[in-house]
DNA sequence: TATGAATGAGCTTTCATTCAT
DNA sequence: CATGAATGAAAGCTCATTCAT
């Protein structure tokens, strides 16, 4: 299990207390499970099992699977967006930026591998839950915010290639990491070479810093 | 439904033997249905539906739903691998080649979606599917030897920088095509930006060409 | 139906926990249902049925119809052998005991027959349900313990021939009651002679109390 | 797999030997599955597989499992009719006629354990095969005729005592082997003790002996 | 005579969800 | 707030039996 905002209990007010804890609780079994087995493969009774509560709870707390799904992932989104705001990305030089960008994310995809299951479940299901879900949205604009501005200030120093499109980019590095670790257990049968070596692994990230660089950067 | 080898019966012999075009029908029925739903969430009934055929006779001939899952998985893996040979990447010039394989690869995922999906299915279950099956691994080494030597030639030709690991490069041509896709509907429902219009389309396959190539090309 | 232990509900309070009704239920009817139509012929469904309860709800409790299955077997032989405690043996002079022995049996298996039918499935079985259940060894052992002291003390009187093994005689009283009810039908329907008349059962009986206290007693 | 009267093919034309070889080969295997699995647990597959026919074959020659059923069940009672006209009982003086006549019990049970199987899966569906069958009653009531014979021989010569029931004999006779037999696993886990050693048969049988013939002889 | 293909009904088991307290 | 008991619907899978040749 993975720490991260889901076990900041904010204190609040002593009544409420166990509330919180147990709808946390919930929230953090659920994202294991459902990363774990994907939407349809997780089992209700299994949350409720890791959670240490009653399977009705979860029903008061969240009304249904779908919907508790949907809550998981409204967290793990707003873990990720608020690991790169730390970064201050916009406190570096543009190529630092992004370097810092490409390492941040292949990083925390190697620590959050929940994350990609997730991910590839929300997909399957075609988005469906977080299409309803504007918070989601609102989470998701300053990335690409961010991204713009490093591009843009890059160009103007004469640094950074022009034209460059952030949201490209950002798919770009994130596919790169996601790809490579999401599909490591198929690629790794298919080739007959393990992916998940430390040394593998330092290959990958500097492969990947050489390819996005290479990109952003003025020849 | 996808073309795709599953649909051709090879014999031209005036009728099938009922076995095969069984088989067949519930493979590509079993395919689309596991394309859809995920493995937990397919249902063998609806893939009988879809076959026409009785739910008995899927375990007749495949045994399970997970021996199922793999049989498809083979499936779909010896059509993408049958299709890259028939680029001759060999005949060409290597930069032209790499172009081409990106833009095969970005081609192939966009016609097929259910690829996507079915290999996030297998990375749900660890790939514990392919492990199991030689038969994918013999399918897929012939392509990262052809990339391996295309780059060797391009190295001698003073054209192509050297060092390229032909499995990292293959990891990254599908992983720029694979996020972009896999994952459109959670991007556009995040970034609020459809990505999936022929225009953006056009401008994803050029913004990949542009990363890979000018990773490969010596400078 | 018939009435035993998993009758009685023991607690005397004024409302039984439903948990403990349902189990009892579930057992009663399992036991009933098994002992008509053996294991593999027994089905949940009419378990369910019979108990009035929903078919779920003895996989809540028991887990498997195998383990359904064991549970009434243990409930069977707690039963007779509580049964047989009740008759005070040991009160008895040696042979009175041993008549009252072999006239409870009979009557026991005649009242029970689905004791009967029981101990078949589970013979059947190769006994691998009652291999796992380390209660029903401990409840039967103390039968053969009373036999052997009543045999002992029955020799030291001199009324009790010696050298009798109380495992012997006493699958020898069990067996000259159940080949004759188990089988009744079989036998019925060969020797073209109804075995299961108020008069045959008389006469039965009285041949076992002749062929075992003819052993027994010093000549 | 025991070697009977199912085994010997009596030579018949050339042109059925197939036929009938099949449909012994059908009864062979039935007869195991039965008795390993009982009526409801046997597969038809299962016989089919064995026998190495196709399983369309066992309806074509016996219609359903039903009468697959009786007929194996017919067959195992030829089998041991026979057997016991083999022993000429009626050649010997009456004693030793009882004590062959109880030894052969035994002996046949031990070596034939499929056929108290069987008895108990005709007993559990209450006969109902063997009631369709009068070729069951012809074959059966030879034995108690002779039993009688025997019984009223040893009366008159002042060895037996008199007024013994040939039926209420013989069912002891089969009693006394089929419950140590038919329930052996039930009694080693029961009692703690391995009922199938060499040593711990000869004392069943010894024990036999003395029940049965202390109980005919004339005092 | 013999067989591979096919099926409808029904099996055990599972699941998300609700009830009652 | 919290929970054990209970359920309808449906899942994967199995079975005796029949079809077509």
């Amino acid at each position: 299990m993975v720490k991260n905002s889901l076990m900041k209990t904010s204190t609040p007010e002593p009544r409420q207390r166990d509330a919180d804890r147990s709808q946390l609780g919930i929230l953090v079994a659920a994202r294991d499970e459902f990363a774990e087995h994907g939407l349809a493969g997780a089992r209700v009774d299994r949350i409720a099992e890791r959670a240490g509560l009653n399977k009705r709870l979860i029903y008061y707390y969240f009304g249904s699977k779908d919907e508790l799904f949907l809550a998981v992932l409204e967290n793990v989104y707003a873990d990720i967006r608020a690991a790169e705001k730390e970064l201050h990305l916009l406190d570096m030089p543009p190529p630092e930026a992004i370097r810092k960008l490409t390492e941040f994310t292949w990083n925390y995809y190697l620590e959050h591998p929940e994350f990609l299951t997730l991910l590839n479940s929300a997909n399957l299901h075609q988005a469906r839950h977080l299409e309803r879900s504007k918070r989601v949205r609102e989470m998701n604009s300053p990335l690409i915010q961010t991204l713009g501005d490093i591009l843009e200030r890059g160009r103007k120093d004469g640094i950074l290639r022009g034209g460059i499109d952030p949201v490209q980019l950002y798919i770009s590095i994130a596919g790169l990491a996601y790809f490579y670790l999401s599909n490591n257990h198929t690629l790794s049968a298919i080739f007959g070479r393990d992916l998940m070596t430390r040394k593998a692994h330092n290959e990958r990230v500097s492969h990947m810093c050489d390819v996005i660089l290479g990109y952003v950067l003025r020849d």
